[in-house]
DNA sequence: TATGAAAAGGGGTTGCT
DNA sequence: AGCAACCCCTTTTCATA
């Protein structure tokens, strides 16, 4: 396992990463004018968020159906019982299938929950029939398509962390 | 509507794009290098698909753990059935609640699936007593938490624009 | 009209105080 | 932490095909 417990961020590191939430392109004194301090610490805050791995990546976010991917399908995904050993082969085969950009492990009786993207139903169909349900283990895929977006971010709220009770 | 018809987009296009979508902070020069053509050309790419909305934006993508926002839920969200006019209201009201990262219009009986972050469960069971469950409308509520994430990506598996049928 | 080169401007980066 | 110099990258302009 990876160190991912929260790191301490104060007031300036949350101001900070509010405004890169929304545009990485923004001057640093631009955000250190934004966020009353100066170039030089926020630079330096912004290092410190970057090696830690606070931000994880600063990448561009493409419009879906601007490139052709119209149809945004979540499928739940269940496997079979006895094979537990089968669920690192399916993330090994659903990370090599790229219409894949998010799998969930959820408690409970649904062992997966795939967010997929295609240009069509067909591609959809096609996807499940000869990609999906030919992985090892799988039993059951029941999907349902989003009509649309009404929010669609990649921000996060995020607050002043508490001390560990 | 927004236009949102899919962009003619060439071979050099996606190649830029893949790039950018891994990593913004990309110089002009070495995507250049890269996809074998100029820096101008490059950049004149970049502005176009900028400016057509393809690149929808640039941003810091923040690890969730590491700010405190361990718990992900997939919260599915059944409205009443007699008051359609409610769906509006609804999505008015999920939009002033920051930690609803996700807000799908899905087809079938469910109406809403949304995704949420929050520092734990107890977090949870406030948002979905004291928020959620608060909103108009709202029937039933019924959630899954994602205990990992073994892929979630921004990335889109761009592919060249096929003819329309 | 599209490309390449090169100049001009702005911002990121570093070292010093 | 602040300042300032430096260097690199972005952006513009101009010349060319």
């Amino acid at each position: 396992m990876a160190e991912q417990h929260p790191e301490t961020l104060d007031t300036l590191d949350i101001r900070i990463l509010d405004l890169l939430q929304d545009d990485v392109t923004l001057p640093v004194a631009e955000i250190a004018e934004r966020v009353a301090s100066s170039k030089t610490v926020v630079w330096r805050r912004m290092q410190r968020l970057i090696e830690g791995g606070v931000i994880r990546e600063r990448v561009a976010i493409v419009d879906h159906h601007k490139v052709g991917l119209g149809i945004m399908v979540f499928a739940h995904v269940k496997m079979t019982r006895h094979n537990r050993d089968a669920l690192p082969t399916f993330l090994d085969a659903v990370r090599k299938l790229p219409a894949v950009i998010e799998c969930h492990t959820l408690m409970g009786d649904v062992d997966f929950l795939l967010k997929i993207v295609v240009p069509s139903v067909q591609d959809y169909e096609y996807f499940v029939w000869n990609k999906l349900s030919q992985i090892e283990g799988v039993q059951e895929i029941s999907s349902s398509i989003s009509m649309s977006q009404s929010i669609n971010t990649t921000r996060l709220p995020i607050r002043a962390s508490k001390p560990r009770a």
